[in-house]
RNA sequence: GCGCUCAUAGCUCAGCCGGAUAGAGCAUCGGAUUUCUAAUCCGACGGUCGGAGGUUCGAGUCCUCCUGGGCGCGCCA
């Protein structure tokens, strides 16, 4: 279904054709609502390169526009601005369609991409914590988006669970463990064995060797070591499901940097043969002397003791991706600190001949009420689990506040529902790049761009339904006869046009400001409109436009990864 | 030092490719409920968009410089 901007998009192309004047400007959602539902800038664009009069050329367009019945008759505003309003019938026609069409007016990509997502990336015998929400949820939510849009999406976890950490922790492992500590809390006691082997090793050299050693028998796959490490795997991984269940997050594989491990040496040689690679202070170098910003920033693909390090796993994960997997989009929701580690990737692929489209999906911080990095008193990262126990803890007592009467299972379920939504759309409905302030009272609050707010309309509009006790049939006919419905219908027209515009810069804030736009139409309509008590045909257009609204922001919520309740 | 990034109302934030008088929420003040969830709605107050130049019909948005915060810059990931 062609949304309304694509419509008068391809009508202003028509009329430009037919003046005779070139493809110029854009059609756009109006900036004020004097201003009508859609405004273009052609004329003034064609005025600067015909350096003629803007309102003389918007004139020769209106005299071409062919808009019939769509529109009513276009006018010309400011320095040359055509604006467009929409008719009330067509609006209503358009809801009409859209309550038939179960993508709800979005239109599947025309050229679909294979993207593959990287984002959550844990990492092994190290508890998550609020560090990892952003890249978890943006990803999450930029795989749902992609996914809906008609691309080939596969979400891809790299788990960190290979590296020099774990000479230490299996060191601890063999001379520190506490059996029933780990039963208790796995994570807990592994991250215990790592530092107190991590502050043996720092005071005495003895140890350090040792650690180092522990490391060189996994890497040679020694068998008890090997087990160790396996085990330490499995440990975290079902920690890591565990927060991922209660996220409602999902992969369709998971593979670790172990899984890269024996293709290393391999990709060192062949970038050494391309002449990409060069040796440099004992070490395996790339050098990018032709990258202005990469010019005095070496990449180390193998360490002059013959380890590799993250940077040769990536470039392994690269061939993967792209020849395994068969991928032409690789996006990696990765925090912005890493930069200058995948500018380096990137350009390697490149120089190695790789056309795949390369995106680093950099995001800010999260902090605390001090405005620094969100740390436990005691200057620990806060635990992941602890944050969204705590959410679901707070919803709760809201929940059991403002209806006491529920049961106590869909009480709970319901506080799920909204503490864990709470998390996710605080961060989602925040531009990815800036930094977060942490706030429990705000995003659980009821008033503004929360999801608490969100979920009221729908629960709202769900009441309405079970309190008439009818099936929902769709209206023969919508009426807009008030603003406030006008208003509510023209919002619902746009989601079409909004989905798409999340995926050009990844920003799914871009969604969540839209459903909060919504929500605010249906409140005010919702205030002005008696739906079950009015006549026909206002009773089933307005029960019409209720239906559509749920349905809007049941799947607007679903793309952002947030599930609503039917009650609250 | 170099690079990336951010700076918008008292507070928390929107503002996609440059568009018309820069928008929300909170807070403050004033209204609305015999009503489908008032968990809401309507209104008022509140701004030299960090500073200075520049590009152009038009700049919060693009360019240059400056100030301030965060992050990164050869063998951790």
């Amino acid at each position: 279904m062609e949304t309304f901007q694509a419509l008068l998009a391809r009508k202003l192309a028509e009329a430009l054709a037919a003046a005779g004047l070139a493809p110029a400007g854009s059609v756009t959602p109006a900036t004020d609502p004097r201003f009508g539902d859609y405004q273009t800038n052609a004329a003034l664009v064609l005025a600067k390169q015909l350096s003629e009069n803007p309102r003389a050329i918007a004139q020769k367009i209106l005299d071409a526009f062919d808009l019939r019945d769509l529109c009513d008759p276009p006018t010309i505003a400011g320095a040359g601005f055509i604006n467009l309003a929409l008719r009330p019938e067509t609006i209503a026609a358009k809801t009409a369609e859209l309550l038939q069409d179960d993508r709800l007016g979005v239109e599947k990509a025309a050229a679909p991409k294979r993207i593959v997502i990287d984002f959550g990336s844990p990492n092994v015998a190290k508890p998550m914590h609020v560090g990892h929400i952003r890249s978890t949820v943006l990803g999450d939510a930029l795989a749902r988006i992609a996914s809906f849009l008609g691309h080939d999406v596969i979400r891809d976890n790299h788990i960190g669970d290979w590296g020099t950490q774990f000479g230490m922790v299996i060191y601890g492992w063999k001379n520190l463990l506490d059996r029933a500590a780990l039963e208790r809390d796995p994570i807990a006691e592994l991250v215990r064995i790592y530092k107190g082997a991590n502050d043996l090793a720092t005071t005495d050299p003895a140890v350090r060797e040792a650690c180092r050693e522990e490391l060189v028998k996994l890497q040679a796959a020694d068998p008890e070591n090997y087990g160790i490490w396996t085990e330490c795997v499995a440990l975290s991984m079902r920690e890591f499901e565990a927060a991922y269940k209660i996220l409602d997050i999902h992969y369709d594989i998971q593979r670790g940097e172990s899984f890269y491990n024996d293709r290393l040496a391999g990709i060192v040689e062949r970038l050494m043969k391309a002449g990409i690679a060069e040796i440099s202070e004992g070490a395996v170098v790339v050098f990018f002397r032709d990258v202005v910003e990469l010019a005095d920033k070496p990449a180390i693909i193998r360490k002059k003791d013959g380890g590799f390090n993250y940077a040769t796993t990536d470039i392994a994960t690269v061939d993967y991706r792209v020849d395994d997997l068969r991928r032409d989009t690789l996006w990696y929701v990765v925090g912005a600190p890493q930069i200058l580690h995948f500018k380096q990737i990137f350009a390697i692929a490149k120089r190695e001949g790789r056309s795949a489209d390369f995106r680093h999906i950099t995001f800010g911080s999260i902090l605390g009420d001090d405005r620094k990095l969100m740390k436990t008193r005691s200057g620990d990262n806060v635990p992941l689990r602890d944050v969204l126990d705590e959410a679901v803890i707070r919803a709760r007592k809201l929940v059991d506040e403002k209806n006491p009467d529920l049961p106590e299972s869909e009480r709970a379920n319901i506080a799920k529902i909204i503490g864990i939504g709470a998390v996710k759309y605080a961060d989602l409905s925040q531009y990815r790049m800036t930094d977060y302030i942490f706030s429990w009272d705000r995003m659980l609050s009821f008033q503004g761009n929360t999801a608490p707010y969100l979920q009221n309309a729908y629960v709202r509009i769900r009441s309405i339904f079970r309190k008439s006790g009818e099936e929902f049939a769709p209206a023969k006919e919508i009426v807009l006869g008030t603003p406030e419905e006008k208003n509510l219908a023209t919002r619902l027209c746009q989601f079409g046009e909004v989905v798409p515009t999340v995926v050009n810069d990844f920003r799914p804030n871009i969604l969540a400001n839209y459903l909060f736009e919504l929500a605010n139409s249906f409140h005010s309509f919702y205030e002005a409109c008696p739906v079950l008590k009015s006549e026909e045909p206002a009773r089933s257009s307005r029960l019409a436009l209720c239906e559509l609204t749920g349905r809007v922001l049941s799947k607007g919520l679903d793309l952002l990864g947030i599930n609503v309740p039917e009650k609250m």
